[in-house]
DNA sequence: CTGCATCCGCTTCGATACTG
DNA sequence: CAGTATCGAAGCGGATGCAG
């Protein structure tokens, strides 16, 4: 794949030299919430092999979408870190997010789920429409400390922002319950009453939850 | 490539299952500009052969992204054309675009450009915040009849439209004249100077024709 | 002519083993 | 921890064949 090209002049062509092989957007995904080592890299990606790790990381450095970070003396490791241009991707990524939404209705119950993918997530499939005026603080559970952010909904859609401060309700939930409840799938009580969840605060904020996002899944697999 | 999964619980990943391996979004992308014919995706695709092209299309119609439709008998002949799922492609196409088109820089002249790329690559570079009040009708030039469009301005930003109407001014020209003088390294009056375009009416209007659109070029090539 | 299926040589992928 | 080396398997581009 070493650098090959479309003999197109065409700018979806240029972005699919860079990013459509296969692992490639998938590594700019996970670096969007942050900075990561290879091997979390490695664990967030199952089943990538550590060659095409270091191919795909090679690339986009050399084509500025990715740099690396040597830290400091007491951790002796590096990073690798989005470029401008590389977090200049987000608009197109939580397009994509919306459109791939639609197909998670056929769960596969195995399949791995990072917690960082969260955040994402629910930004895409905010409420783009006049949303109930609630503020839900979510705790995103990681197995260490959670990951939180809060969810605004308002007469012109909702926001999902990444500073503390006041909500109405606070709602501690897997990352597997968050996205179900999202998507609407599954009910606040529901979620606390399989112990996927803890809650606090205004019910009634917990119970517009879902309708803060929009999803349309696929009615179902069209051919099985 | 039958039937890779990422095993991943993620909308991105789902999204690539589909669309990131070579040809295929650029198969979506044409068929954005309507049915077409097998042979006329390969003349569009210089480079992809002919089993790959027919693998691509057996997959997106199984998963939905585009259907098959037989023409009525004088045509003996059959189109591909996007499904509804595929048509809501659209909105991460066009981030997709106007990402990739800071890549655009580093042009390849021999690189081919079909005239139905145009109306999707104005669009994406059109203005989002307040752009010149001026409608400029467009006609892209095909070796046929021209693909025609006007391209509006406002306080809202530009609007790039398919219907016929009104306009301050017409512009004839090259899709490759078009492409930069929307990117602004192009004036008007250069690519007719050059027999890439003619123009009419109101002179301001065409040399306002650059402000309607915003590019943000890659300074140059990171590492050659 | 259009829409593939088949075969061949080359590239890319995934899994494992190994090194600084 | 962060990769490089290696090898069988799968994917790809190009040519050819062939049915409608």
């Amino acid at each position: 794949m070493v650098d090959f090209r479309y003999a197109q002049l065409c700018p979806v062509a240029r972005a699919c030299e860079l990013l459509a092989s296969r692992w490639t957007l998938l590594i700019v995904r996970d670096l969007f919430a942050g900075p990561l080592r290879f091997s979390d890299l490695q664990r967030a990606l199952p089943g990538i092999s550590t060659s095409v790790l270091a191919e795909r990381l090679a690339h986009l450095e050399q084509r500025g979408v990715v740099e690396r970070r040597e830290l400091p003396p007491p951790a002796a490791s590096s990073v690798y870190a989005l470029t401008e241009t590389g977090r200049a991707l987000r608009p197109a990524l939580i397009e994509l997010v919306r459109w791939g939404a639609r197909f998670m209705g056929a769960s596969r119950p195995d399949d791995h789920l990072e917690p960082r993918w969260v955040p994402m997530g629910l930004e895409a499939m905010a409420r783009r429409g006049p949303s109930p005026a609630r503020s839900v603080e979510v705790r995103v559970r990681t197995g260490h400390e959670p990951l939180v952010l809060r969810v605004l909904g308002g007469p012109t859609g909702t926001r999902v922002c990444h500073e503390p401060g006041p909500a109405d309700a606070v709602l501690e939930a897997e990352p597997r319950a968050l996205l179900a409840l999202a998507a609407g799938l599954l009910t606040a009580d529901q979620a606390v009453a399989a112990g996927q969840a803890l809650i606090q605060g205004d019910p009634a904020a917990l119970g517009d939850f879902s309708g803060l996002f929009e999803m349309n899944l696929q009615p179902s697999d069209p051919t099985p």
